[in-house]
DNA sequence: TGTATTTATGTTTTT
DNA sequence: CATAAATACA
């Protein structure tokens, strides 16, 4: 670069920013830590002081930035080419890093080249069949606890055999086994999980002197973002691919870590000065976003933390509007409550994109939405990853997934029979018990059937044909993926399925061509990427990297995925005793108050000009109305900066809503015991079998006199207990 | 074999 | 409530 366009540069690269700011931009030599508190103009920092370093003292492709999702990545990267950088510098997620580095050095990796990444349906189905071949029962060992278990391993960096030396009691021995025989499942389809992307290339590193050198040669210059919510294997690369140049700048926020249950460990980020005894630190705590009174909430929210290093946020912005605390009978008033004030904003000329609306659980956006639908107010959901779990956009995918990686039996044996041609649950059986025998992988046999000896003539016709199929789409993989996402859709047959399906259900056919616009897309946006590139993009993809921006409509998600964004109008929903901070049990060992008044803190710092906290009376869990207590946050926020507001109750029309006395135990639910007797209006007498405690969700199951024995959810049931001398 | 219906069962949060 | 698995039926 010119030395005249260089100073022109570096000069806007430092122009209108305050001295802390300037100096985490200006300072490039050596470890930098910056915490940078919510709202203190983190991502205008890091952007430019990545200009800076590629306008100084390195190249654009020497310099790494690693941002927590994937949108943050492409709004860099685009941030970047506006200011004149280029696209040579490599902007991605840590889970995208890894993949990359894994495929390139696949073979020093101990990797298979067409390794692929498996999703959790997929991951739960290799754990399934895992669980089976280590001779146990799903009902003792849930495939669900057990995938967790193995996934917090995994971010510890504790591989199959470390697990097992460490296992201290017969359960974790149990799951020991479970974790070896899932190894080898994920081994022989040549997949790997998401976890396994960050322990791979951990190890890989850790064992590979010469790669890590040339990786430290390549980028001289690392940025991590959300240093806060890394976890021991991203701590090990980061410090892996840094330990030479010491050009790390690690950015973050210790109040804004909420991942913890996923393994993120909040000390990463405290202990960096020992980690770099020569770090520079700088801190940025004057907030640019949000006006004194919802900074001054969250402030004291935030204080309630024991284990905290001290920090005072503070800004120059207007006082503004109180933060509102809206108290409601049940979610359909709350729901009412928003959609209405929102229609009302919108019909004042507001723009919707200026809302949103948090929540801790996806399970309650849908009162939100219904009410939104109501109201006529458009709205987008934070939910990239669902459009990807739908059936027809899996059946879809799993062929492109088969034809990249033929040793994915997942994939395999999904394609196979979509759309139906006979081959059911009893030929692949017999193709998977043949592969078992003899050693070879499923679709070797698959693609000779004729030497599978179970096999009736037709059915091994109809495999032949199957395989004929696959091999006709070989191709297509490494050509462009519109294309080739068009052709499988039309020559697997999937195609005239779903259009005949259309009269009756158009979203699947609709489905699919979202699917072909989206690899259209991307195919624009990477000239040169082929079917097997964009399938690897497709399954990095995360929820906020559906999010779009200015288009006009209001966004609801997460707590979670709310992380690092902004906006005017913000809604927090349900901050009630269990959701917000959220807790299954009295007795959850996973329970963290503090990671739970984090999140809070999260979402309430998004907002700019209006924040609005509310809390329902009641709420329906999973189908049962529960009675709620507000949240203790909300007591914990300063009074002088709030305003009470009664969201009316009864305002919402909730017109089918039952009007008996559902869901409540009987009064005298501590007499109630097994062997008791109790009438039912259709069964009339019968035997209490077993009692499960379990609050609203109590459980009785009963044998009843004519035979029938039935589970009832107690506060459900129109059963009566008896008393032996009511018996005649 | 494939589809429809019933029934059991379970849970945060995400790359 | 919502989904997955099990079962009944065409």
């Amino acid at each position: 670069m010119e030395p005249v366009l260089r100073d022109r540069l570096t000069d806007a690269l430092l122009a209108n920013l305050t001295e802390p700011q300037a100096e985490a931009v200006r300072c490039t030599d050596g470890p930098l830590l910056v915490l940078a508190g919510a709202g203190a103009g983190k991502t205008r920092v890091i952007t430019r002081r990545a200009a800076y370093l590629a306008a100084t003292v390195t190249r654009p492709w020497n310099v790494l930035a690693i941002t927590f999702t994937n949108k943050a990545a492409n709004e860099m990267a685009e941030r970047l080419v506006a200011m004149g950088v280029g696209r040579e510098m490599t902007v991605c997620t840590f889970h995208a890093l890894c993949a990359r580095l894994l495929r390139i050095h696949h073979g020093r990796a101990g990797l298979p080249r067409d390794f692929t990444i498996f999703d959790v349906a997929d991951q739960r189905k290799v754990l399934k069949e895992a669980i089976a071949a280590a001779g146990l029962s799903t009902d003792q060992w849930s495939p669900a606890r057990v995938q967790g278990v193995i996934s917090q391993a995994k971010n510890q960096m504790l591989t199959a055999r470390a697990y097992e030396e460490g296992a201290a009691d017969w359960s974790q021995r149990t799951v020991a086994r479970i974790y070896a025989a899932y190894e080898e499942g994920l081994a022989r389809q040549h997949g790997l999980d998401f976890d396994d992307l960050l322990l791979k290339l951990a190890l890989l590193l850790r064992g590979d002197a010469e790669l890590r050198g040339e990786i430290e040669r390549r980028y001289t210059h690392v940025l991590i973002d959300e240093y806060q919510d890394t976890n021991a294997a991203q701590y090990e690369i980061a410090r892996h691919i840094t330990s030479k140049n010491a050009n790390l700048c690690a950015t973050g926020d210790p109040d804004q870590s909420i991942y913890g249950w996923r393994g993120a460990d909040i000390r990463n980020i405290l202990r960096f000065e020992e980690d770099f005894p020569q770090a520079h630190v700088v801190r940025l705590e004057q907030n640019y976003r949000s006006t004194k009174r919802i900074l001054s909430a969250a402030s004291h929210l935030i204080e309630h933390n024991v284990e905290r290093k001290d920090k005072t946020l503070w800004t120059e912005n207007p006082e503004g509007a109180r933060v509102r605390v809206v108290s409601v009978e049940d979610a359909e008033d709350e729901a009412h409550f928003i959609a209405h004030e929102v229609a009302r904003y919108r019909a004042e000329g507001g723009n919707l994109a200026d809302v949103a609306v948090f929540y801790r659980l996806n399970s309650l956006s849908r009162t939100i939405e219904e009410a939104l639908i109501r109201a006529g107010v458009p709205y987008q959901v934070a939910r990239g990853t669902e459009f990807y779990n739908r059936k027809e956009i899996k059946d879809v995918l799993a062929y492109a997934r088969v034809l990249t990686n033929p040793f994915d039996e997942v994939s395999l044996t999904r394609a196979i029979n979509t759309p139906a041609r006979g081959i059911g649950k009893t030929t692949i059986d017999r193709l998977v018990a043949h592969a078992q025998a003899t050693g070879a992988p499923l679709h070797a046999v698959v693609a000779a059937p004729e030497q599978v000896a179970a096999l009736q003539a037709a059915a091994k016709r109809r495999v032949a044909g199957f395989a004929q199929l696959l091999a006709s789409l070989a191709p297509l993989v490494d050509g462009r993926p519109r294309e080739g996402i068009e052709q499988l859709v039309s020559l697997t047959g999937i195609q005239a399925e779903l259009a005949q399906l259309s009269a009756h259900d158009p979203e699947p056919a609709q489905n699919v061509e979202e699917l072909i616009s989206a690899a259209s897309a991307f195919e624009e946006a990477h000239p040169d990427a082929t079917l097997r590139d964009w399938l690897e993009y497709t399954s990095l993809l995360g929820d906020v990297d559906a999010v779009e921006e200015d288009t006009g409509k209001l966004t609801l998600m997460t707590l979670h995925a709310a992380k690092g964004l902004e906006f005017p109008r913000v809604y927090v929903i349900a901050l009630e005793d269990g959701m917000l901070p959220f807790c299954r049990q009295e007795y959850d060992p996973t329970y963290d108050e503090e990671e739970e008044r984090r999140l809070c803190f999260v979402g309430m710092t998004r907002a700019k000009q209006f924040l609005t906290l509310s809390h329902a009376d009641y709420r329906m869990v999973r189908g049962v109305a529960e009675r709620k207590t507000r949240s203790q946050f909300l007591d914990e926020l300063p009074r002088g900066e709030i305003e009470r507001v009664d969201g009316g109750t009864g305002s919402a029309d909730k017109g089918r809503r039952a009007p008996r006395n559902r869901s409540a135990l009987p009064a005298d639910i501590e007499r109630w015991q097994v062997h008791g007797l109790v009438r039912h209006p259709e069964y009339d007498l019968g035997r209490i079998v077993w009692i499960r405690l379990a609050g609203a969700q109590t459980r009785v199951h009963v044998a009843f006199q004519c035979g029938h024995e039935q589970t009832f959810l107690l506060a459900y049931a129109d059963l009566t207990r008896v008393e032996f001398d009511e018996v005649d």
